[in-house]
DNA sequence: CGCCCTCTTGATCTCCTTCAATGACAGTGG
DNA sequence: CCACTGTCATTGAAGGAGATCAAGAGGGCG
């Protein structure tokens, strides 16, 4: 019986312990993968979701003509894969970034905990609704900022993500991403991204050492941010209690 | 009671009379908002969510500088405001395109609604995964596409979904959208739209009389799109069946 | 040690924006 | 009935953000 860390669910409402538990058990033994391999390829058929326990990666869509845009970067605790579970075939490609530890969920097993444990089905969508969320300020800064403020934006978005894992210590953290990953989700060539940051760090905004990228000023930075980071309300009226379903 | 026609969930798993008759009634006596005029403003107190049962509207994302990016076009039948009930102040802005008729659905209700039809739950995160598909592609889109293919694909995705409710009669329907508003959904000014469009209409790809969009030879149409449609799911394996909870 | 990947920078190009002007049309009030 | 006004579509000209092409430098790893 595989024991997790929890999934994302205790940031965005409260768990009875029997659901913490239930959530914990959810997945498969754990699986290793090792950088650049992919966890699950697109047009795959969809058997499962899955569970990122430890490490970065990324969901991409491909394109004609070998173009490909990373919808999400993952990490460690994200559900994954879950947008495909109402397809045939995955609509993604979950691709390892650096060497992950992830568990696969099968869609049957989920059935059952769904089944077993109504309130998931509530919990589960808060969830997605919050992916949902994050994916519209994504559309709204490609549609209408610069690169520059795309970039502030996935930077701050990291940090605070980062943050939440007790990955970032005085706004330093650990970025494995190359500058063609990062082109691929900000929708610009990897040229143009070093450029940006080369930009920001001129300006003083942020600082780098390889992987390890320092952010200056926050306020400053979040004011030049096109979005603010979005308040996730704790236990919204709508969800049921525990004790009510 | 109000009456009002379904939502979109019989297009995505079998509902039982009862759920059937449940969503028929969900809503508050419907509203009739005017052209241009908002039915939800965003960063206002999110208390509820709502139901197009007729009419074009837009949720948009208001960014520094006057900037605004539509992230949904809604048609008649689909939910609206969803993404902000996990939320205090709503992220997106409701406005209606057309004279539009809606539905508010409190976030009271729907727990009550969620506590009694328990599978009502793993209905709505269906509902919404496809949402969270739909906006997956536009960022593919918007990262990696050309206005020309992202125009294409734009008027592909409508015709797709006017076709469902019965808008399109041999590859014609009326799209109440001006050059601004498309402008606004595609991330490119007005003035590039028009362009855009005029170039399709000289390739003889499209035609247009006002409101009203022809589009030519659909095949061709659909290898010109970066994106094929999603094929969604009927009654994944994952959704308990109507028995089971 | 040598290879390949990644970062960096310059030069040039191009797609889309910006600015500006005109025309078509609908609604409105006299 | 018609002038008046505002909205929307259209087109041209010029500018700019980011792409493309190309080359070199550094560094990790087999």
């Amino acid at each position: 019986m595989p024991n997790y860390p929890l999934t994302r669910f205790h940031e965005q409402a409260s768990l009875t312990d029997e659901e913490a538990e239930i959530l914990r058990g959810l997945g498969e033994p754990e699986m290793l993968v090792r950088r650049q391999n992919m966890i699950r390829r697109d047009r795959e058929p969809v058997d499962a979701i899955y569970l990122l326990l430890e490490g970065w990666a990324t969901a991409s869509i491909r394109l004609p003509g070998g173009r490909r845009q990373i919808v999400k970067v993952h990490i460690t605790g994200d559900m994954m894969g879950t947008p495909s579970m109402v397809l045939d075939s995955a609509a993604d490609a979950l691709t390892a970034v650096t060497e992950c530890r992830a568990a696969k969920v099968p869609l049957a097993r989920l059935r059952e905990v769904l089944i077993a444990y109504p309130r998931l089905g509530p919990l589960l969508l808060m969830s997605v609704q919050v992916e949902r969320l994050a994916l519209m300020d994504v559309v709204a800064a490609m549609g209408k900022s610069s690169a520059r403020e795309r970039m502030v934006r996935l930077l701050l978005d990291l940090h605070d993500r980062l943050a939440k894992i007790g990955a970032v210590e005085d706004g330093r953290f650990d970025m494995p991403l190359t500058q063609e990953v990062l082109g691929d989700v900000l929708g610009l060539t990897a040229v143009h991204v070093n450029r940006t940051l080369r930009l920001l760090e001129r300006e003083g905004l942020i600082a780098r050492h390889g992987q390890r990228v320092a952010l200056g000023d926050l306020d400053l930075l979040r004011k030049l941010s096109p979005l603010p980071p979005r308040q996730v309300r704790f236990d919204p009226v709508w969800l049921p209690a525990p004790g009510e379903m």
